[in-house]
DNA sequence: GGCTGGCCCTGTACGC
DNA sequence: TGCGTACAGGGCCAGC
């Protein structure tokens, strides 16, 4: 997504901008008038630098997607953010469902987004490791998955990728209390799940599109997640699902024992 | 300070 | 066919 979208709203000025007039996605008019400077990222959240000092930080929940559209009006009821660009173009976040979030913050001030303040390290940067996994489990008595979801563990593990790399790792979703080895299979397995839906544009689900438009790929490459009542592709026993913490929730009984 | 559970929101699936 | 209900999910927040 970042990738995408960098290089085409990167030096743009935002000459107009709005939002839905709930406290989620109003703050989008307040980039208005400054220019986009470069976009980041942390963990699930676009950090889109402005020329003022300020961070557009983006958050598109489970149903957003951001596109790109020429400015003739489009009458669409699910855009919650846009910012008009000096190019021209729109940017738009559309947001079904609303569990998405905009904030304009000065720079590194995350405060008024408490998860993307006490963020963990990026699965694929140097620091987190699987001493760092491990250390950051053990602090808390949280069960393993809901310490996943929670972001201060390591950042931009969702549900689905939650329930895939605790099956690769044969770890328990409900346990609270990891072991070194099983943190270490842990800390590979995040890696290599993010890494197989990355090369595979993502995970298509129900509304999920990537920038430009198209679906990802990745939900024919799920061993776990969504095939609760099919057998594992591991040793073929039923995998099962329960909520877990308000979460839905696939396992394998046999292979993601305690 | 840590943890739990409820809430937000709306399209889809399913049962009657 | 049409209606009502349950469900899905990320993150915030109140209450314990």
């Amino acid at each position: 997504m970042r990738v995408a979208l960098a290089p085409l709203v990167a030096g743009r000025k935002v000459v107009d901008a709005g939002g839905h007039p709930s406290a989620k996605f109003s703050a989008a008019a307040q980039a208005a008038g400054a220019t986009i400077e470069r976009v980041g990222r942390r963990g699930k959240y676009l950090l889109v630098e402005l020329d003022d000092g300020r961070d557009l930080v983006i958050h598109l929940g489970m149903t957003g997607r951001l596109r790109l559209r020429a400015a003739e009006h489009v009458d669409d009821p699910y855009v919650r953010a846009w910012w008009a660009l000096d190019d021209g173009e729109v940017l738009e976040l559309r947001d079904v469902r609303r569990f998405g979030r905009v904030a304009v913050v000065p720079r590194g001030r995350h405060d008024s987004l408490p998860t993307l303040a006490a963020l963990g390290p990026e699965p694929f940067a140097e620091t987190f490791t699987p001493e760092v996994l491990w250390q950051a489990l053990r602090r808390s008595r949280l069960r393993v998955k809901t310490q996943l979801l929670q972001q201060r563990a390591v950042a931009g593990v969702g549900n689905i990728y939650a329930d895939e790399a605790l099956w690769r790792a044969g770890v328990d979703p409900a346990v609270r209390k990891v072991s070194r080895p099983q943190a270490t299979r842990l800390h590979a397995a995040i890696r290599a799940v993010l890494a197989a839906a990355l090369a595979n544009g993502g995970t298509t689900l129900r509304d999920y599109r990537t920038v430009d438009g198209g679906t990802g790929r990745n939900q024919d490459h799920l061993a776990c997640y969504g095939r609760a009542g099919e057998p594992c592709t591991r040793c073929a026993t039923t995998l099962r699902r329960k909520v877990l913490d308000g979460r839905g929730t696939t396992w394998c009984p046999a292979c993601q024992r305690r």
